[in-house]
DNA sequence: AACAAAGTACGAGATTTCCCGTTGACAAGC
DNA sequence: GCTTGTCAACGGGAAATCTCGTACTTTGTT
């Protein structure tokens, strides 16, 4: 109720597609969902239907078609989402995180200059 | 076994008393656990030795109490958890992964400082 | 030798997660 | 009016996960 839980890997991927396209039908969601893994409509669905339970979703069942997107700030969930796994892979270290998240050389140069001016700002608030 | 599974958040839990201590028994395991959460010791027991049977521990039992290693590379194990847990919340960016990161303000600055020198190395391997 | 303590092995219940089939409502076209 | 297609609703099943109780084994002590 206060508190929508923390979302499950299936949730997860729903939630992203949402942040990313934002407001969509159970469709939309699942046509982007079906090219990246095979599974059904009817659990997309389903899985959305049980999210809106949760407070996860809301909806406008104005329309046939309902239109769902993400009830909760997406930048809370995301923070509460790296700050739990930070804490159950990393100890709740940051350093270490992100020195294996920059594992791997996929981070182009962009990225890393984004990641810089981020990192600047956060110094400023400590200062 | 040729791969590994990817640990489930109990298994994380013990993976974590591991690398943070090195090879230790269950009990040892179970002390450390015990204070975060509530379990009891053949829950720990069980699930090591599920461990066990998926490769991602070994242990030594030619004592009476056996002793558990992770059995995989850590940082390899790390940066799998990592580059999948950025895939499924945050498409892949690490920009994105580290700018939540952040948020919260629960970073140290000497943290900061180390952080810093981790992007600077990867600059480096880009130019 | 008998007993107690500590540890492992085994099995299994409870819960969560994930997935899909089926059904019924609704709308559009013939 | 009947058929066809789309969608939400519902129920439930299979698998993974987490947890613990019980039984057996080994070691040490009296």
């Amino acid at each position: 109720m206060p508190t929508p839980p923390m979302p499950t890997d299936a949730e997860l991927g729903i939630l992203r597609i949402l942040w990313e396209r934002g407001p969509a039908t159970v469709r939309q969601v699942y046509e982007s969902l079906a090219q990246e893994r095979d599974l059904g409509y009817t659990t997309v669905l389903k899985t959305m239907q049980v999210m809106l339970d949760k407070g996860q979703l809301a909806r406008d069942a104005s329309e046939r078609s309902h239109v769902y997107r993400a009830a909760m700030v997406e930048g809370d969930t995301k923070g509460q989402l790296v700050t739990d796994f930070m804490a159950k892979a990393f100890s709740g270290s940051a350093q270490q995180l992100l020195m294996h998240a920059l594992r791997g050389g996929k981070t182009s140069v962009g990225e890393l200059d984004a990641i810089q001016q981020l990192l600047d700002e956060a110094r400023k608030g400590r200062s």
